[in-house]
This record gives C-alpha cells, sequence and structure tokens, in this order.
DNA sequence: GTATTTCTGTACCACTGAGTACAATATAGC
DNA sequence: GCTATATTGTACTCAGTGGTACAGAAATAC
C-alpha cells in the first residue's frame, strides 16, 4: 500500500526528486505539534523535526495549518487502530473497559503525554481558532462512534433497554478527555488505573444482569 | 478587606496616583488569559481588555507571566468559593454532585468557557512551560483537597470503609477536567447534566447503604 | 548533449510578539 | 510657589513568527 514518491502511481516522475519521505516527515511533524500544540510549534521547531527545509515543506504541505490538518489524520490514523480494536469487543462495558485502560497503557509508554485532539488548541489566539474548531468536530466524531456502539448494544440486549446511549457516549467522552488532562500532567499509570476501575462503576453492566 | 490603592495602609501616596483599579483591570487580564490561554492571550489584547496602556502593565502587574499568575490566582479565588461551598456540603456523594452539577451551571451562564486551569496551557511553546507545570499544580491542590474530603468522609463513615480515597479524588478530577474540555467545545447544558448523572452512579453512596 | 521540470538552500519579507526609554503629567510634601 | 515621586502615553528595540523569491541542483525528456 505505501510507496515511495518515485513509483508508478503518480503520472511520471519529472524534475529533482524528494530528498526525503513525505511519510516520515509527517510523523514528525506530528509529534511536534502533538507535544506543543498548535500554535506552540514554530516552523523551526517543525522543519527541524522533519529534517527538510520550509520551502520543501510548503510544497509538500501547503501551509501550517493544512500540515496540521494532515497531522491530525495521521494521529487519528494512528490511534484509531486501538480504538476501533476497543470498539470491537463483544460488549459495550468491555469495549469501554479496553478503551480507557488502553489508552492509559499506551500513554505510559509514549513518550509525548496528553492526547492530541484535546490539548493541540483547547484555548488559543486568533491564529488557532479555526484548528480549536476542527478539533472539537474531531472529538465530537469520536463520541458519535461510541454513541452509535452503545445504541447497537441496547438493541443487541448487551446494554439495558432504557440506557441513554448519548449520555454514556458523551460520559466516556469526559472520561477520555480527561484522562487526557492528567497525562498532560505527568499522572502515574497506576493512580489512573484506579481512576479508570472507578469509572466503568458507572458504566452499565450486562443488560442481562440488571 | 479591599482597599484602594490611595488609602491608608500603603506608607504614604505620593507620586502620581493610578488612573485604573488594579482589581478591576486584573479582573479583565483573568478573562482574556482564560479565553486565549497563556501563549495565546497577547498583550495589545490584554491592555485593550484591562483599559491601561502597556508600561502601567508593567509597573503594576511585572511582566506577562507574573500577571498570569496573579489571574490564575483571582480564578481559583473566585471560583473556590462555590469548590468551598460543594465541599461543605454533609456528603461526600452530596459534594462530588454538588460540585459537578455547579460546575455545568456556572458554565453555562459564563460568557468565557472552560476552565482556566485546565485550557491556558496545556500544550505550549517554550515560553509556556512554566506555566504549564504551574497550572498541573493547581490542578493537582484542587485533587488533595478532594482526596482529604474524601478521606474524612471515610473515617466519618460517610464513605464505605474501604473506599479509595485517593482513586475517588483522581476520578473526580477526571471528571471535572473532561467537562472542561466539553466546555470549551461548546457542549449542551442537559447532555452534560445527564452525562454527570452517570458519573455519579460511580461514586459510592452513603457507607451505611452498603 | 540541451531543455524542462521539480526540489533544495539561502536569504529575505512583512508582521507581531514581549519588553522598555523617555518625556510629559499629576499628585504629595514643603 | 517649587521639588520629589510615581504614573501615563508615545515611540521604540529586538527577537521570533509564518510565509516566499530566487538562484542553484538533480532528475527526466528529447
Amino acid at each position: 500500500m505505501k510507496k515511495k514518491a518515485e513509483t508508478v502511481s503518480s503520472p511520471v516522475a519529472r524534475g529533482r526528486p524528494r530528498g526525503f519521505d513525505v511519510e516520515k516527515a509527517l510523523d514528525q511533524a506530528m509529534r511536534v505539534f502533538w507535544k506543543y500544540g498548535y500554535e506552540g510549534a514554530s516552523l523551526p521547531e517543525l522543519t527541524k523535526a522533519m529534517g527538510i527545509n520550509r520551502p520543501s515543506l510548503y510544497a509538500a504541505f501547503g501551509n501550517k495549518e493544512s500540515l496540521f490538518r494532515k497531522a491530525v489524520d495521521r494521529y487519528v490514523e494512528i490511534t484509531g487502530g486501538m480504538f476501533q480494536e476497543a470498539m470491537a469487543q463483544q460488549t459495550a462495558r468491555g469495549a469501554v473497559e479496553k478503551l480507557l485502560k488502553g489508552m492509559v497503557e499506551s500513554q505510559c509508554s509514549s513518550k509525548i503525554r496528553g492526547c492530541m485532539l484535546v490539548q493541540s488548541a483547547l484555548a488559543c489566539g486568533e491564529s488557532g481558532d479555526a484548528m480549536k474548531h476542527e478539533l472539537a468536530m474531531r472529538r465530537a466524531a469520536v463520541e458519535s462512534v461510541l454513541r452509535e456502539r452503545f445504541e447497537r448494544a441496547v438493541m443487541e440486549g448487551d446494554l439495558p433497554r432504557g440506557a441513554d446511549a448519548a449520555a454514556l457516549a458523551k460520559y466516556v467522552a469526559i472520561v477520555q478527555h480527561g484522562l487526557a488532562v492528567q497525562f498532560s500532567g505527568g499522572a502515574k499509570r497506576e493512580e489512573l488505573l484506579a481512576a479508570v476501575e472507578v469509572a466503568m462503576r458507572a458504566f452499565p453492566a450486562n443488560g442481562n444482569s440488571e
């Protein structure tokens, strides 16, 4: 699926070829944005991490805003795997548990703390306003997936008949984002796992047992 | 307790008197930092909101960092009232419920969305790094108060004997911060109240009933 | 080979950021 | 009145920001 820029799929490959791997550069950009936020990540920091100079960045990715969007795409692509895996659990409760615990575990083995969708642009100046809304939409999209998963669970009898899927999704989103803030502040794995244990008590057990 | 700068308590009051109210100016600065974050709030924006010019700002508050610290103090002072009121509830559970619902209510009647302690500097460039840690400490301080409240509740038999006060405090902090992210994203009052209702299910009922 | 196309590197632009020098102004003390 | 002290407004410094012009370099097309 992956291919270098020089391969057959492009119409041809004329001119001087790129001296860097676009995917790898984007990965590095993502890490910088993740760590410093949209406005906090400066062009020098980005180009340094990406190993390219400014004009190459602009030629390949547009401008800073466009690069950030692509970086967010990449982030969602990477973390989405774990998310989908969690959602695929047999029960809604299992899905949530896997999701929250998975977040804690992956965060504590990650060099960059916090969730990119939360911390990249929560409060920012005018220049970051569009990105702030963009990220809010992204978070809402995640919440929608949760809600649909829970709606399905209600229909399947996996959650109690009267369960409010939207409220449960909102709740799980809240815990996710709260965890993200904790990550950013450097909280310890064990205390977060204990808190997740508490959080799970709010989530309905299997519909059969209720 | 409050006093104008010209009153007797100061040694004397020589020189040209201040043409603005320091308290009011600080309030305005707080609002700007609250809305735009530490790095996102620019000096022109601050001075405009405060109704003073730059040298007056520097003379009265030091530099931007110092002003921000004072603004955070002010923020804590203001919101702390509601927090203390919540903590003063008879039961730990009542305290948490009052706290979370109070946050939702006050947020939805506030012009500025989100919690200053969360969103002012979650991810930022180098210049905001010190403030980022400062805010993490502030959040930890709130969590400590929660923990102590819960420890007391355990001793009083208000919470079950085996209850893990630290985990409960971490949990409530997580919900608080998650709510803050929702506020920032513009979530609706009703859906948040519904989610808080869910969140409360994780919190142990009175020790007598368990 | 030469022409064409594309990428790279240097150097720059306009703008905004935080912070400050300094003269003008307004008070208190005498 | 005059002097000393402190605040104000204008105008500035200087570093850093996102973004780009342009010449040189590396590839293909012919």
